[in-house]
DNA sequence: CGCCGAGTTGAAGCCTTTCAACGCTGGTGG
DNA sequence: CCACCAGCGTTGAAAGGCTTCAACTCGGCG
């Protein structure tokens, strides 16, 4: 099996110990692969187990009574998703592959082994979930607060500044594989307004589109604009209790 | 000094062991009073603690370059808040409370201290922290999704559901200290706005004032109504480790 | 080759905001 | 002690942003 992508993750805000890394390889189970649009977890089943994303985009998305949906993330390769299923046995949301993807299930109770043995990844696990919160607390600013246009160019700078990680340097242009509904879904707007919304943005230049690739053309300048804030960069360790 | 709101809080999900109480006890530092509309930390600010409610309400808030501001989220008797300072040194919200209120600080350190005794612990309040993300996702797709009544219904339920546990019983009226600007801003919406709603819902027969007491006619109903979920009943403990 | 999903555009309407004004209440200082 | 003031709640009218409805194009897949 390829390298797991929860343990890189891991190790961008701390150096593993090999028992940590152990700890992790033998709580990951089998490999599932996933095409776009293929349901990996349905809001209201049943679930024993998290999922690590180790290639590939995925979304998380909520159903309403009244028909619409809320897409409430995207997950890239390194996060822990189904996290509701720590919490409760249904799921609270429905995980969908965005692109061609590979997950690897995480059972609960191998979770608690971890939270056992190893004191110091489950306090970066923690940490790390603080600074989800965070980054949904600014997704909720965002849709609260703020009109199409700023919500699509921040929702843009957010995909770039993952893909940045990953792609381990900085680029400014990006395959987008969502559609204007997904995008629509993602910042409760209509997929109308989406796109008359991404037709202004290229118009004022801002942005330029070729297919399905996106550039954004100042990406610094936006980030001032919209006062975004990348989440995912740092994450304090201090705290941590030491490795055993 | 009182019993701790974190211990009542985990033990509605836990019977905790002496040992457990006693390293959360020991965590817990000085007492703060707080009156309403003083704030216990200022976003940007730094920080080296988290903060336990014992008594009262306080609101997360995060405020908007263009001068707005955005209620994230209001906290009540247990929460274990400030979380933003376990992943970073500055804080992302602003805390301030709403009501009269106590908290205890719980230093950054001392957590830390509570990750490597106390497994189980860690567990469980890493489970408490995907639980309050899931109550995140409802909220923004309440916002994202919902018109102004369906969002000011959801948001008077919530506050209920939250009051009812501590209350210990079925209460369908409570005491909301907030004015309207608050809960606009909670809300993404306009004081104005949530004047009119308010009264719409009013002559709707929704709910009923009297200063600011507030009674919602029939919870039930409109629980089914809005698809509310209360997210802070139950929390599955069985895949956590043993207590040491 | 035809169909379906995605993107695009126009026009009309609705929900929410903005701007403005006024009453009420509780706290403060003369 | 009381007048004043500031903040909150309330209401009206007009403007604006987003949605809705509808139609048309384009490209890929069966």
């Amino acid at each position: 099996m390829h390298r797991s992508g929860l343990i890189a993750r891991l190790e961008r805000h701390l150096a593993l110990t090999e028992e940590e890394r152990a700890a992790i390889s033998r709580a990951e189970q089998r490999e599932i692969r996933l095409k776009p649009g293929e349901i990996l977890m349905a809001e209201g089943g049943t679930s024993h187990a998290l999922f690590v994303v180790h290639y590939g985009w995925l979304h998380s998305a909520a159903r309403l009574a009244a028909g619409g949906r809320q897409i409430l993330r995207f997950h890239y390769a390194g996060d822990l998703i189904g996290t509701s299923s720590i919490a409760w046995s249904q799921a609270s949301a429905t995980l969908t592959a965005v692109s061609d993807c590979t997950v690897t299930e995480l059972p609960k109770a191998d979770l608690g082994q971890i939270f056992r043995q190893q004191p110091r990844l489950a306090g970066l696990l923690y940490a790390i979930a603080a600074a989800e919160n965070v980054a949904m607390s600014d997704r909720l600013t965002s849709i609260g607060r703020k009109g199409a246009a700023e919500r699509l160019t921040t929702l843009l700078l957010d995909i770039l500044a993952r893909l940045r990680v990953t792609a381990g340097g900085v680029i400014d242009s990006f395959d987008l594989p969502l559609t204007q509904s997904d995008i629509g879904d993602a910042l409760g707007l209509t997929k109308v307004h989406v796109n008359r919304t991404i037709r202004a943005l290229e118009r004022d230049g801002v942005i330029e589109r070729n297919g399905r690739r996106v550039r954004i053309l100042d990406p610094e300048l936006q980030m001032r604009r919209t006062g975004f804030v990348d989440r995912y960069g740092e994450i304090e360790t201090a705290w941590l209790p030491p490795a055993p």
